[in-house]
DNA sequence: CTGAAAGCGCTTACAG
DNA sequence: CTGAAAGCGCTTACAG
């Protein structure tokens, strides 16, 4: 029994007003819930409505109304937890204000980005939300956003993000780089490196900040071999685990970039024999689901990317009610979350200087 | 220095006719590409949309047109990395293809699905790919869905799914619960139970199918306590691990529900003092990327929702390319992914009959 | 309280 | 090769 497609004409409000004997005018009235429309009348009408199947074309009365409910948002990669949490949240703020939600991802590559936020725009959206690939062009980007109120999350736009066109949700990435190495100094740990992540990244030189931070307000001075490189990737960040243990003297522990190469680190340690959590102290960035179940439990910064995505989703909202002001940066907290791959003892490690 | 908001007069082709000095009609051929514009003309139209920066109003392009380039992305829940890879993988194929990806997520509730579906709906999408919640009303369903070519993802509509009204891509629950089973009994096991999952649920019927088959064929029989239900999620599972063992004769290896659920058990079998894949076997469902870095790490059946993500977009596609003919049922393959947690030997434990 | 009319930004026969 | 006109489905002053 072949099910009907979409090939019958669409019941629009002109059907309805036939139907009723009332004007199209009469209809869009009802369907806004106008109280100038009389009671019966409006009976009459939502009979109609219900009897016929009516399907509102919000395109339509967008066009019209010059208008939109949708929020474009636009990712790395939904495949990362952090950012699929992130959409998650988002979503759920925006579907109860009435929004939809158009979804893109860009894999990180800039031209992908022009792309997608090209096609995305041409739909109108009210707001975009936007995670910017790692290398995007401020200019390029102003073309293509200009006309739409934009909210820009994660990571500051290429040049450095001073002068900003766009709102700014940012992680508190300083801080909590920070919180994560003076845990590690608090343990007993000197020789501590920065693993992961690209030095050219807003984020990492964030992460990188706060990490000199803990360092310098507890007299310590970090050896530029501690400060290791790599992409944010787990399998990456096991094949460079060796690199930590290159020269003298070897660090005792690693603040991470992220929770990916933390995790990648656990597995490095492991393949060259050295216990995390025993020989090595580890702590990563994110608190991804696989954090709290890899061996050892990984002690990490929690971000809440779910929440990270509300509170996106409410910044564009309140920038759609209230309009106008200049661009204004919020700053997410950051929150550390103490497991068993940090509980390292340095003294069992040659690593003391 | 305050953004300049979405404040201004939309350029529109009338304003690059104007400019032009031809007709909107003229414009409108140059942004399809026809090729009936004179070369001198096009250029001349196409510098001037460049100059004043003119943006596509695809909406008013489909509304006279009668098309729309967007499909609808209904999931239960984006947090659920099952889910996120889906929709990425599902994105990369539509997005290729010229679509737009609206999201939407129902947290598993059929009423949220339904507002979510009527949302959608108003946005006129090309297509719906929807992954129901579960206890979906087929007759609710069809109300809402009238009209729009839909694909179903993952499990069959509430009454069963005889005649179905939709497309339909299936995982192949039944054989890669029987893979998983086979796998046991080949390691040694006799006594295994089937752990997790509401045997409301289809793919949880058809999952327990698989595991029946599979015993049968080993001319095993299932002990009725053997099969413990539990709500699909790591906790649930954790707590309701000593269901297990509360009756003699003990199962010495579970087929789970899903990785969620056996990863729960991981941690439940821990906290009672079993070793996985030493003292009891477990096998997964899914292969979510916890499941390679769990402790032990997980053997379980790999679904690879990326690849059925894009999947689902290209029977998507196809539909909207062919139109007609009867709705399609897919099956999806599913394969054993072997790992520590499956290694038990089940003479260590008192299990045997 | 209701209707006639104009218009949102685009496309598409139809003439010329 | 180009333009005038009608129309997609809706909303919103403006009369009455």
């Amino acid at each position: 029994m072949p099910t009907t497609l979409a090939t019958e004409r669409r019941v629009t409000i002109t059907d309805i007003a036939a139907a009723c004997g009332v004007s199209r005018a009469t209809v869009s009235l009802v369907l806004r819930d106008s109280p100038l429309v009389r009671d019966e009348t409006r009976s009459r009408v939502q009979a109609e409505l219900a009897r016929q199947n009516y399907v509102y074309h919000r395109g339509a009365a967008n066009l019209r109304r010059r208008a939109s409910n949708a929020v474009a948002l636009v990712l790395n990669d939904l495949s990362n937890p952090f950012f699929a949490e992130f959409a998650g949240g988002a979503d759920a703020v925006l579907a109860e204000a009435g929004y939809v939600m158009l979804l893109g991802s860009t894999g990180e590559s800039p031209e992908r980005q022009q792309a997608v936020l090209a096609s995305m725009i041409e739909h109108d959206p009210a707001a975009i939300i936007l995670s910017p690939a790692e290398h995007s062009s401020h200019e390029r980007l102003r073309q293509v956003l200009a006309r739409v109120p934009t909210l820009v999350f994660n990571r500051a736009i290429g040049d450095g993000g001073a002068g900003h066109d766009w709102d700014f949700l940012a992680l508190d990435n300083r801080h909590g780089a920070r919180i994560a190495t003076e845990h590690l100094i608090a343990l007993g740990h000197r020789a501590i490196a920065f693993f992961g992540g690209h030095r050219d990244s807003s984020s990492c030189c964030e992460r990188r900040a706060g990490y000199r931070d803990a360092l310098a307000a507890a007299g310590l001075v970090a050896d530029p071999h501690w400060l290791v490189e790599c992409a944010p990737t787990r399998l990456e960040a096991a094949s460079r685990t060796h690199a930590l243990f290159a020269r003298d003297p070897a660090p005792t522990a690693a603040v991470c970039y992220n929770d990916a190469v933390a995790l990648g680190l656990l597995a490095g340690l492991a393949a060259c024999g050295r216990r995390a959590g025993a020989d090595f102290g580890v702590v990563g960035f994110d608190d991804i689901p696989e954090a709290s179940v890899a061996t050892p439990p990984l002690t990490t910064v929690a971000t809440n990317p779910r929440e990270r995505g509300m509170q996106a989703a409410r910044l564009v909202l309140e920038r759609l009610q209230g309009k106008g002001g200049p661009p204004r940066s919020t700053v997410a907290p950051a929150r550390l979350v103490v497991r068993a791959s940090s509980l390292g003892s340095p003294g069992q490690s040659q690593g003391k200087p």
